[in-house]
DNA sequence: GAGTCTAGAGAACGATCGTTCTCAGCGCAA
DNA sequence: TTGCGCTGAGAACGATCGTTCTCTAGACTC
């Protein structure tokens, strides 16, 4: 078992405890236990807690990316793939031991007091909302648009977190096919003048 | 100076120090100094710093109410009511030291291991969608649209506080706008018929 | 004025945590 | 075999934190 070996088990561990039960609620004797490792050698590869979490952080920025992406390449259209969105998130809210989004929760226990810990969460988020962005622009409407998705999204997670709410997920993405087709239909008066015929069956 | 007092000064500098800076980050030590009362009547008054951080949950469970209440109470309609509660955060996104919803930030770093905490966040966010469900009710629409406005206002709540992006209380205002006039359009079509005209000028 | 009660200041205690250090054991080259 | 380098186990260290205790001074009662 080589160094990279270790660091992953080292981070899988410590992604599920800190989720589980928060960063500074979980020791690094506690994740020296869990990981299988001495603390010598959890130390060697991670000079200080801070270099656990960033990395656990890092994983879940790449984890989380792939699972979207994922669900979002799996169907055709625009319209079809910003809904693919709130898939996803159906999809994660359902698995056991679901807590919320881990930047979310990194930002609050510790962003006040680490700036690292703050980058990565904006970043993430803000990296999402560039996604959005993208996938609206191929429906050439106004990037507001993707915004006003990230919102549903971001809420459903918060929601479904600390209400348990899971069909929060479905709730988002109804409010989504509703500002999709708005704003598809805006496009279609600016263009052609007034048209208030509904766009929600057309396969843009 | 009687014990109330003590407890409210405790109480608005545990708040302070709690918000900016997260719950474990901050000592009972630096309580006792922010406060300006001696760790005896500390303790007396709270018997264990949980106490603490529940008594600052529940007031700011009331403030935040009242803080509602006084913006969606200014208005008249039902709609303009609904659209109140962005305005709302819109103010309070805008004040110095805005770090998020407490409850969301209280929930990341304790809800895991204090049920207590888990419990206040649960209820606060549920008494909102409540909240909103009786405001939806009066425009005589489903009660899903309640969810959808609840879900805008938590995603701008969580996305103004980590990216710093203060207008995400705009964006939802205007999704919120979108959801509400098609849900109204929704109840007209189907009393009256096909109609899909805009209400967005209602007064409904 | 003596005795009693209360309060504040802050030392002290015990637990926890991040981090470092010690020590014994093992592989291995000469 | 001897010496060397590396490792794991876990003790140890120093800091912090929640909580309690001590000590002293003042207020109040009789």
């Amino acid at each position: 078992m080589d160094n990279e070996e270790y660091r992953q088990r080292i981070i899988a561990a410590a992604d599920r405890l800190y989720y589980t039960r928060g960063f500074s609620s979980v020791g690094m004797d506690q994740l020296r236990d869990a990981a299988g490792v001495s603390l010598r050698r959890l130390y060697r590869l991670f000079p200080s807690k801070n270099d656990v979490v960033m990395a656990v952080l890092r994983g879940r920025r790449r984890m989380w990316a792939e699972r979207l992406d994922e669900h979002v390449n799996a169907v055709g259209t625009p319209r079809e793939k910003l809904l693919a969105v709130y898939g996803f998130l159906s999809e994660w809210f359902c698995e056991e031991g679901f807590r919320g989004c881990g930047f979310v929760n990194a930002f609050a226990e510790l962003g006040a007091v680490n700036s690292d810990v703050a980058d990565i969460a904006r970043e993430h988020k803000v990296s999402f909302q560039r996604y959005l962005g993208e996938l609206v622009e191929r429906i050439g409407v106004d990037s507001s648009l993707a915004e006003q998705l990230a919102l549903l999204a971001e809420g459903a997670q918060t929601t479904a977190a600390i209400t348990g709410q899971a069909q929060a997920a479905d709730r988002a993405r109804e409010a989504a096919e509703v500002l999709i087709d708005a704003a598809l239909d805006r496009v279609g008066s600016d263009s052609w003048g007034k048209n208030s015929q509904s766009r929600a069956t057309s396969d843009v």
